[in-house]
DNA sequence: CTAAAACATAGACTTTTGTCATCATTCACG
DNA sequence: CGTGAATGATGACAAAAGTCTATGTTTTAG
């Protein structure tokens, strides 16, 4: 399984990384069950996961204590409360495993001893801060002027295998709309 | 004006700085009428702007040609498409004076010597991409679900200025909103 | 200073979205 | 592999948001 992460970090770095296998085994590998809590809100983040396999939801609760999904997190990518892994405040969101999960982690003091020894890792901090960034502009400007049919639409074309492998509840917290009302749009596509 | 800039600098980087006039001679000073572009989607983002006085709006177009705006920025902040600036590539956002202007704009070239030469400025554009994306996380994780009227009340409570400053159109389109929608919540509190 | 353009508000109406209750189905987990 | 809890679909209704028109006001650019 740390052949996906192997994979990810030469195809970003290339392959003439001489000291690979010490990168590698600065993560720590982990399985998870489903439903699982990788950090709460007001704890500080701990870590970056690369998921290897499985999907992660980072959320938090409205004044209605229901749940708001900002990012499904799924194989090949990186999850983290970035602001407070950096900073070390307590993060203002949650993060959950939605399926059985295989995960590499990293703490911050091994991060940065990796971005110290090896300069070409420390690319890598700038290119998830990027691509975390990149995203949320992204979220941010298709997402809060779209109807609720138009978020729907959206995800069946750009992200269509969260439809199949999500449930109704996680996809409608995450397009932010009701789920009763994702179910009723849904069947008229 | 140059004083606003160098206030915010020493604020971050601490007046320990002797090269701090090299900096801000890497600066060109630009004054503008509102209503005057500084970027357009699809050219690439030259600068990096420090607005020391005036407001800035960035905003990207839906299907039907409405402007969405993702950001407004006011005195004593950074601005920049920054995804096109640390790039090269087009940008795929659009930012305007909303208001006369004086903005303070650095270009990569320079911006990349101030960072080889000055060691401190090197956190600079991390700060400036940190900012950033704690913005947009924030930004959606309060918007994504709130109805209109707690979005006006959102405004009210964090920006109020904007409330008086800008115009009932560009609120709206920042809040995501109908301007007719926005006029009447906005008697209605 | 003035004419034209842009802006703000309001009413009437339509469409979209949210809520709640119910029932059928599926799926996780012992 | 069975069962109880979670999930998904649907109808009826309520509430919120969007649209369009009209009118009076404010800005702005020449």
């Amino acid at each position: 399984m740390i052949e996906v992460l192997k994979q990810h970090i030469t195809n970003r770095l290339g392959n003439d990384l001489d000291n690979l296998d010490m990168v590698l085994s600065s993560f720590k590998h982990i399985k998870t069950k489903r439903n699982q809590h990788l950090l709460q809100q007001s704890d500080v983040c701990k870590y970056v996961y690369f998921v290897a396999k499985g999907c992660l939801q980072v959320y938090v609760y409205d004044k209605d204590f229901n749940e708001t999904t900002r990012d499904i997190i799924i194989e090949d990518n990186w999850c983290s409360e970035l602001l407070s892994f950096g900073s070390g405040k307590p993060a203002l969101e949650n993060i959950r495993t939605v399926e059985p999960c295989e995960l590499f982690a990293i703490d911050r003091p091994t991060f940065q001893k990796l971005m110290e020894t090896v300069p070409q890792f420390d690319k890598v901090y700038k290119q998830i801060l990027e691509a975390s960034y990149a995203n949320s502009v992204y979220r941010i400007n298709t997402f809060v002027s779209l109807t609720a049919l138009d978020r729907i639409k959206w995800l069946m074309e750009y992200r269509p295998m969260l439809m199949t492998r999500l449930s109704s509840k996680l996809i409608a917290s995450y397009l932010g709309i009701n789920k009763d009302v994702f179910s009723r749009l849904k069947a008229k596509l």
